[in-house]
DNA sequence: TTTTAGCAATCAGATAATGAGAGTGCTAAA
DNA sequence: TTTAGCACTCTCATTATCTGATTGCTAAAA
């Protein structure tokens, strides 16, 4: 266990480390207020931090830089959760003021508007199909041989799709489908639409299973293409960031954001608490060893409302960060 | 005028510098097969061709650069327009087989498929509202307060958009609705839907002029987002070009395809014909004068289906975008 | 016992010096 | 008209040198 002092100048350095991106020197730290030791008392203390794995050198003659279980400690017990300013409140506000239709549009907006504030990549995801109930479906001709389908569901997504026919549909077959679609979904999970469902309407009424067929499958592939589908906000701002001065490492961060099994895993791997921190190597992907990610899971009572996922180097703004997701929660329950 | 030879040997260069992003010797054009002259003598026909601007030199001591006014007569004059490979064919068709709902969609793949053939970035519009005639309007009851527009176009654009109240909207006033915009508004043009339209309804029917407008405004508004909707294909190709070795540049570039303005501008800018080329300070913007672009209406008779526009440096491959160009462009028009 | 001043040692990064290599322009011969 | 030959130029890579920041350790001070 660390004592206070010890605490305290990791903290600074830490401070300092984010603010910089150089390693901290014991000079600097001991000018700090609150820190009234010489440098060589500093310097005793960081090393004992160093061999005690909280901080790491990058050579011999340099400043001290956090390590992983730096940052871990940092993270856990020395940062403040209301280091949001009151213009970022406004700003807040008036952004998730903005009228949705849909609840990915309200994801989106929360991303967004975080990577704005933080200056770091946000990733987002809708709520996932599997836990959302249908609410209503509907069928509309859209000419002869084109009907749209649009799809409600519980968590207040909207989705619609257009099948195309290389035959007539007639107001009747619409009207079919609208009554045998919401007597038997309603209430239903998305995933009822399937196979089954298929049997059961073509033992209901007699018309061109190709037709069914069709509409289901394209059903489906909407649904899954919406579950698949992530929102990325703010790529561009790592190119102000020191640590991507590198073309190479902009480029590998670039593919990463890119790799769709990566993203999507990292926003699935949020624990049942909101906010999460995964430090360096704590990601379960290796690619993402040199990045630090927050995910929170935005929730309404205990429905899954999507996922929005931080993506920044180690040497992120942690505390920045997670005061603003704790402002943007607070705001989002409030709001329902 | 330039004579045969001198053609023949800027067009080596020219090729040359496309392949290598270096300056070219007169040493390495010597050996090309078809120019079979000294070092010596291209030298002097190098010396020319400078003089005459068709060719620049970054200092004493190096190889050839083509000009601007040196790839304007490439393009002009030197380069085939057959130049795509039978796997390029076939991947086109493929691509171009994807089944499409919406017309922005078939615009969007074009553009993609081209930045996967050729690395480079693609932007593209869809087509303007302003030359779009409506087909259908269609009003559709999703739960008691919200209603959904679909709107089809004689291009084949499908836009809907949802609009939410709050007070109860029957189905009498959905069929009213419907009513009244097809009779009106089937044939016309999109920009009908506005103010004079909205005073008609209400004189038309009595109920709620808030809901009139309401209506009128979100279909306004979604069709403005449509006309403003850039769509970029391909934008971290260009961290593969030696040109964007340098971050600052990767950073301009990203940037810049981030500048809605000058994009909308660019894509707008196409004369009649179908296939652009604009070289570097061509570009009316002078942010793009380090770049190439080459824009693509695609035309179906002669209505605006929407522009494609592949940005690359001035060092671009024209002789392979335009073959591909023109090869997708004689297969859009097969299809309808 | 704890803290601090002082100082040699270390190392990255900037700057300067050197040299090789690629390419040109020009001259004079083929 | 073409080409071989050669001095000249300039970039780029390599090496050497210098500077400054920072540390660890020792011994004195608190």
């Amino acid at each position: 266990m660390l004592d206070n002092r010890k605490k305290r100048i990791l903290k600074a350095i830490v401070d300092e480390y984010i603010g910089t991106a150089e390693p901290v020197s014991s000079g600097s730290i001991s000018k700090k207020n609150g820190i009234d030791f010489s440098s060589a008392t500093i310097r005793n203390e960081m090393a004992e931090l160093e061999k005690t794995g909280y901080l790491d050198k990058p050579h011999t003659s340099s400043g001290r830089v956090p390590s992983e279980k730096g940052y871990r400690l940092y993270v856990d017990e020395l940062i403040k959760d209301d280091n949001i300013s009151l213009e970022e409140i406004k700003y807040i506000s008036s952004k998730l003021e903005t009228k949705v239709n849909e609840i990915e549009d309200l994801t989106r907006i929360t991303a967004s508007t975080l990577s704005e504030i933080t200056h770091y990549t946000a990733v987002s995801i809708g709520p996932k199909s599997e836990i959302q109930n249908i609410e209503e479906v509907k069928f509309v001709l859209l000419g002869s041989r084109m009907l749209m389908a649009v799809i409600l569901t519980d968590t207040g997504m909207i989705k619609e799709t257009i099948i195309k026919f290389n035959e007539d549909i007639t107001e009747k077959q619409v009207e079919t489908l609208n009554f045998i679609f919401n007597n038997k979904l309603k209430g239903k999970p998305l995933a009822e639409i399937d196979t089954p469902l298929e049997k059961y309407i073509f033992s209901q009424m007699n018309y061109s299973v190709a037709i069914i067929r069709k509409v289901i499958e394209q059903i489906k592939k909407v649904i899954n293409e919406q579950d698949n589908k992530i929102y990325l906000e703010g790529a561009k701002q790592v190119f102000d960031l020191p640590e991507f001065k590198s073309l190479e490492t902009a480029k590998k961060f670039i593919n990463l954001l890119d790799t769709k099994e990566i993203m999507l895993d990292l926003l699935d791997s949020g624990f049942a608490q909101d906010i999460n921190v995964y430090i360096g190597s704590e990601n379960s992907a290796k690619e993402l060893k040199d990045f630090s990610i927050v995910t929170f899971k935005h929730k309404i009572g205990n429905k899954d409302m999507g996922t929005i996922g931080i993506i920044g180097p180690t040497r992120m703004d942690y505390s920045k960060v997670i005061s603003v997701l704790k402002y943007i929660s607070k705001k989002l329950n409030n709001k329902n």
